[in-house]
DNA sequence: TAGTGGTCTAGACCACTCC
DNA sequence: GAGTGGTCTAGACCACTAA
């Protein structure tokens, strides 16, 4: 509807143009006009139809591709990047076990239900507390090895399609049965850690001791217009994580 | 001396000039000919003395003020940057009690001897085994409560002054002092978290129950030039711990 | 060979800081 | 008002990809 030859209107306060027109590109993302792993239009394209230089065009595309959402190839062309949790704390429990190579855990559900949506976990979402919601509760295994206890809540409106499934067929990753099943895309994620002393039942389900350390991952996933659209609590054991950062 | 006018000379291989230009802005920061919190030449005297256009000095500039190394304000300059340690993940702690405000831990020193680097820290140091070196044990303390232990291990040639001192007198930031005593500046670190259940001496120490959770963060402090200066490794109840991290 | 992103130029004008 | 960084233009040429 805005296209081929629309000027940007300038807005009331100061705002560089390269800034106005990312935004421009994240509501095409976000209301997929543009979707993930497509081409996005060309530099030249996009500078023409915006009326502004390519070295506009190329300044807002590099911040998104800073930001995770682009992802430019020389000679191809700019695409919609797919988010990666290859980025996501868990990468630092050594899960690789015996040689180096990453492996998927393996997933069991031990429990899905419906249930109303805890003042706690609403309030973390930042959702209405006693929502709809389905709860599951998970257990994923290296080699038959339990390796991590989550608890996963999910705004039930969204996900219902779920319940039409065997919780034994979800498989070992649930983002991808998220988007076959129920048309929804997750682009990003917060992610918080903290520690404890296992409890007697976490310990048991994880065959560690009752106080041994605890690694705690908490997650809310996002969709591209940052809709909250899952919340996880993770459990591993401590002895088996390592983090790493750069301080500057 | 490479001043007023002189060509970059072209790389054997392909390497963008902004490429080459951050190499040299790096060298120069590193061998302290451009100082922290001094103010470096305008970006139309660097253009005229590479003898490239501003907006590819511009590029240098921003890759090095992406990664922390400079700072930039409209109008008044580019200057040269302090490490800044806020970053560190030592900031997760909990340490604020009571009201909000950040508050620096006092330093009491608990040891100070000559030791010989054992092979694991020299490894991880990337310097040789049994290396005469300075060994701290140093408690940090909220208000009078035992809040972090730290053993703190130092190459010995590089930091012999701080022996002339009394450990007492140390004050409660250590890298103010190896700049002022040792000409020594700290410029950047890698930190690595893992956890812990507490050993009693430990325990006892931070005023907890053996077998606590403790989060454990090891240090590696490096120059400018990215030679290693110090390694520490610290303890602090993991209770008082919440780390956030944005995945994309 | 046509089309893409990557690098680089040589300016212009603006907003801000400091004197 | 002089000097700084911040934004923006309208090109040029290059390296790479794919047909």
């Amino acid at each position: 509807m805005n296209k081929s030859g629309s000027k940007l209107e300038t807005k009331n306060i100061r705002q560089p143009l390269y800034d106005r027109l990312r935004e421009i590109f994240e509501i095409k993302i976000s209301q997929r006009e543009w979707r993930p792993e497509e081409i996005i239009p060309s530099e030249t394209e996009l500078a023409k139809a915006h009326r502004v230089s390519i070295g506009t065009v190329r300044k807002a595309i590099d911040s998104l591709v800073t930001g995770g959402l682009l992802e430019r190839f020389q000679g191809k062309g700019t695409y919609v990047r797919r988010a990666q949790f290859n980025s996501s704390l868990f990468r630092f429990f050594r899960f690789h076990r015996e040689e180096g190579s990453y492996q998927v855990p393996s997933s069991r559900i031990l429990k899905r239900e419906l249930s109303d949506l805890p003042p706690a976990i609403a309030s973390e979402m930042g959702l209405p507390p006693g929502l709809p919601a389905i709860n599951l509760i998970r257990l994923r295994l290296i080699n038959n090895n339990p390796i991590l206890l989550e608890t996963i809540w999910l705004p039930k409106h969204k996900f219902t399609q779920l319940l039409d499934i065997n919780p034994q067929e979800y498989g070992d990753l649930l983002y991808p049965l998220y988007e076959k099943y129920c048309g929804v895309v997750i682009a990003s994620a917060q992610e918080t850690l903290t520690a404890e002393n296992a409890t007697e039942p976490h310990a048991q389900l994880l065959g560690l001791k009752t106080g041994a350390s605890l690694i705690v991952i908490d997650r809310l996933a996002l969709a591209y217009d940052r809709e909250p659209l899952e919340w996880r609590r993770s459990r591993g054991p401590a002895d088996q994580f390592r983090y790493n950062v750069e301080i500057r």
